[in-house]
DNA sequence: AGAGCTGTTACCAA
DNA sequence: TTTGGTAACAGCTC
């Protein structure tokens, strides 16, 4: 269920285990369909003896370079997580990849089997027509407004989708419109400079706040996105997303679901114009 | 118990 | 090009 402050997370955790500079002396697939290209069998074969060296982020994908120049790619999808895990503990119900290090294990864990990972000589290949990273500096207000003309397309369709910016899901592409103040389904064509000004803005700060939170964990189910096993906290911060109903922090107004592109949206009916136009009353300033 | 929901994405049809 | 439906899979909520 990572977006990208949660993957984000996952990489500062998976550095601070210490993995970079370490050799993968073996792998053990338990899940076949979870590893996307190559085989498993060559997968296992190239991957074993590779020495991890760096990890980060791109979009939603966890990125490991390896010494050899190449790279092992993770996408979590909904529910994938990685865990350490001492050595000769026994397997567990979700355990899909295990990777072995000299003094622990690698889970990669994931009850749902949605997630991938591939072994690869470039990036090109998996992850060439992403979107540009939303904390890209060339990535300006006029570059993102110009972006958003290019397709005629509701806003929130367009931010999840990773070949126009990369990293967004459905609780940040829900919390970046209202922070923006933007309707779900306003047109992206019709933004003027000034409102793809704020929703950048809105955009930057909403990740930017929950990285700093270690990102959003709901719920304590088997699934859940953890930190070094901890909740991350920004669910607290949320403003509209599985808000259903309550009170608009800044109108007072219930905050209204809807469905859009097959998936669930919330957002204040009254701070959130399709028109544009400036909202009456007494209210709070985003 | 059963129906409907879920943080992702790929693919197909219209 | 865009939206909508379905699918992968399993757990959670009501």
């Amino acid at each position: 269920m990572p977006e990208l402050p949660e993957v984000e997370t996952v990489c500062r955790d998976l550095r601070s285990l210490g993995l970079v500079g370490k050799c993968i002396e073996s792998v053990r697939i338990f899940r076949e369909r979870i590893v996307s290209a190559p085989s498993c069998a060559t997968f296992s074969a190239n991957l074993t003896g590779a020495v991890i060296a760096s990890i980060t982020r791109r979009g939603k994908f966890i990125v490991m370079a390896l010494d050899d120049g190449r790279f092992l790619l993770t996408h979590l999808r909904m529910t994938g997580s990685f865990s350490p895990r001492l050595k000769d503990t026994p397997e567990g119900l979700y355990d899909r990849v295990r990777l072995g290090f000299h003094d622990l294990d690698l889970v990669y864990q994931d009850p749902r089997a949605f997630g991938r990972m591939w072994l690869v000589q470039s990036l090109e290949s998996v992850l060439g027509k992403l979107g540009p990273e939303p904390f890209d500096p060339a990535l300006t207000t006029r570059v993102f407004h110009t972006r958003l003309h290019m397709h005629h397309k509701m806003l929130k369709s367009l931010l999840l989708d990773q070949e126009f910016l990369a990293g967004l899901g459905n609780i940040y592409s829900d919390e970046s419109l209202f922070e923006a103040g933007l309707h779900p389904k306003r047109e992206s064509d019709s933004l003027l400079p000034e409102e793809a000004d704020r929703l950048l803005t809105a955009i930057r700060m909403v990740l930017d706040s929950s990285i700093s939170q270690g990102g959003t964990s709901l719920g304590d189910g088997v699934g859940n996105f953890t930190s070094n096993g901890h909740a991350g906290t920004n669910s607290m911060q949320l403003r509209v997303y599985q808000r259903t109903g309550q009170a608009c922090v800044r109108c007072g107004q219930p905050i209204e679901r809807i469905v859009l592109g097959q998936r669930g949206t919330h957002f204040c009916p009254h701070c959130q114009t399709l028109t544009g136009e400036p909202i009456a009353g007494q209210v709070r300033p985003f």
